[in-house]
DNA sequence: TGCATACAGGACCAGATTGGTCCCAATTCG
DNA sequence: CGAATTGGGACCAATCTGGTCCTGTATGCA
């Protein structure tokens, strides 16, 4: 547990197979469900909120299609998640929020979990989806990973 | 978002208000309930559940209760989520479970997922119940911090 | 001009998860 | 014996989420 949304999960597979195949290159929703087993729908919801922040730049139009708007290695892992799940706090009190506990102290349990979550925060700022889509620095892959349609068994089980 | 369970959440508040008032006194349910405004009926479940691990020591009967099983500074907040949560991990793919994209390919997204993942585990191993419980380690806080009854605007908004 | 393609922006539903309550049995102390 | 307290469930209502679908708008091409 501890998990993303499963939205979240497709579009962290999503960007990461556009970011493989260069940075300016045009996918259709369709073609990208198509590589990822991941329903039409889903992909097209997904990629409709990326491209309404500076995520995906999109194209209407026959021919249109989504392609990345800045360098995969400026977009970080974190910022995907903020988006489509909005601010990152572990728990209700960790946040900027202070809607709750808002009995304005400086609560201890409070600012150390701010800590916590700041902790999980640096840790997925310091994650581009660049670094996602291709991890094989060393050495590159020699099998032919079929990560291009990684979620296939998910549905089943 | 990216959040924990609010049972969870709970549980830090409680653990980190035991830890604070040394390790081997020992707290019904409901005076914990009590002091943190948080629903009897959940205090005690919550317990009950931290009291089947290494975690909490329970002891039954009139005046019995619960106590930390071990050193606050040995129980981590990684620790508290497992326990209440399983095992952490931020995707399907992230964890050791394998239970999907089992193409058994050495996808490259799952291990980079995976890395994501350790960031965050050892980010929350590295935090343990006696540092939520006591963070003040430069200064003292001189304000009376309402932490013993944190959630109290929880339910509300 | 007409049409096929593709995104934009919703509404909508069913299933799963979760917060929360309640009940009853077992244990211990006075 | 009786009060207090944990143990272990079942149970329900509300929320969240994955997923689908529909209608509108923009673009390219014959
Ligand atoms: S103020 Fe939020 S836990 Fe104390
Ligand atoms: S195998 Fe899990 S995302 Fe590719």
């Amino acid at each position: 547990m501890l998990r993303l949304t499963k939205q979240t999960d497709y579009a962290l597979v999503l960007l990461s197979l556009i970011a493989r195949n260069g940075a300016s290159e045009m996918f259709t929703a369709r073609d990208l469900a198509r590589r990822t087993n991941i329903p039409l729908p889903m992909v097209s919801k997904i990629l409709k909120r990326l491209g309404k922040e500076e995520i995906l730049h999109s194209v209407r139009g026959a021919s249109g299609g989504y392609r990345l708007a800045r360098d995969p290695s400026e977009v970080s892992v974190a910022e995907i998640i903020l988006t489509l799940e909005g601010p990152i706090s572990i728990t209700e009190c960790s946040g900027e929020s202070d809607t709750l506990c808002a009995l304005e102290c400086s609560c201890p349990v409070s600012s150390t979990l701010q800590r916590v979550n700041r902790a999980v925060i640096d840790a997925l700022e310091g994650i581009s989806i660049g670094d996602v889509a291709a991890p094989h620095h060393a050495a590159s892959d020699p099998k032919p990973c079929s990560c291009t349609a990684p979620l296939i068994g998910a549905p089943g089980a």
